[in-house]
DNA sequence: TTTAGTGCAAATTTTTTGCAAAGTC
DNA sequence: GACTTTGCAAAAAATTTGCACTAAA
């Protein structure tokens, strides 16, 4: 049942090796990885696949509807396997702690949007910037 | 009036120079600028500002509270000053046009985070993906 | 066997850094 | 004149690409 995928690749005309196989399960495994974690999550577990074999990689599971990216600030994009439930991350800009809340919790500003803009909004991408519950506390400046 | 912030300069010890004047108003001209965009509409002023200033420019003028930056979507940041009404974009994935949207309009999200969560939501550094009106009604998938 | 996928190395692209020369206060 | 900034060139970091070789179907 995990491996739906791999009739859908082959359906497609897309083989499937254990480099794909690794990658998605890297993916699903860690949540909001980069490109490179995934790359160093994979080579633990392998002989060693190349880090612009993860690039492809991704590009092609993304497109296949697989995978899913999003940006959480700075760097690199970040990837979740695509099934997966659709979240909302909050990063907090300074200690960079990253908490997932439900979608449920953004409707109100979904439906605001809808309806002032005409607007959808993809909820799986988005990320709000603040800061968090413990630094708030932490440094004084509530 | 608009050159308060020269003052604010001398007074932590840095200096006012033609290459700092020329980014910040380039910044408040284009908003949304990514850095090499703000570095090509200098050259056209200018006799030529190399990039690298670019960057340490636009990292101070942050630091100082001047300009500020968010990220839409995959590539380069993108620079605002700093000043200005703070805004949420709304950025269509598919066409890529990017709509300023007030504060009020996610009121109810940041109440509703800070309630549930302690968090307190980055306004100014909000964007939020998804279809536009325009591809919504054009490609049918409404 | 046929065609797609991988590894490897080199090329890009984007941002950062060291340092001497130029500019600001 | 003292201390900051800039320009330039080289270094890093992050992705992408060309191509011969390996492997899936």
């Amino acid at each position: 049942m995990a491996q739906a995928w791999d009739k859908e690749l082959r359906a497609r005309g897309y083989r499937v090796t254990p480099q794909r196989q690794l990658v998605l399960e890297a993916v699903t495994k860690l949540e909001h990885a980069t490109p490179e974690e995934i790359w160093e999550d994979v080579q633990q577990t392998a002989s060693g696949v190349n880090i612009s074999t993860i690039y492809r990689t991704l590009e092609l599971l993304e497109q296949l509807g697989l995978v899913s990216h999003t940006h959480l600030g700075h760097g690199a994009p970040r990837y979740h396997p695509a099934g997966q439930a659709e979240h909302v991350h909050l990063v907090c800009s300074e200690c960079g702690a990253v908490t997932e809340v439900g979608p449920s919790e953004v409707s109100e500003l979904v439906s605001a949007l809808e309806r002032a803009h005409g607007f959808w909004t993809d909820v799986g991408h988005l990320t709000v910037f603040g800061r968090c519950a413990v630094c708030r506390s932490g440094s004084a400046r509530a």
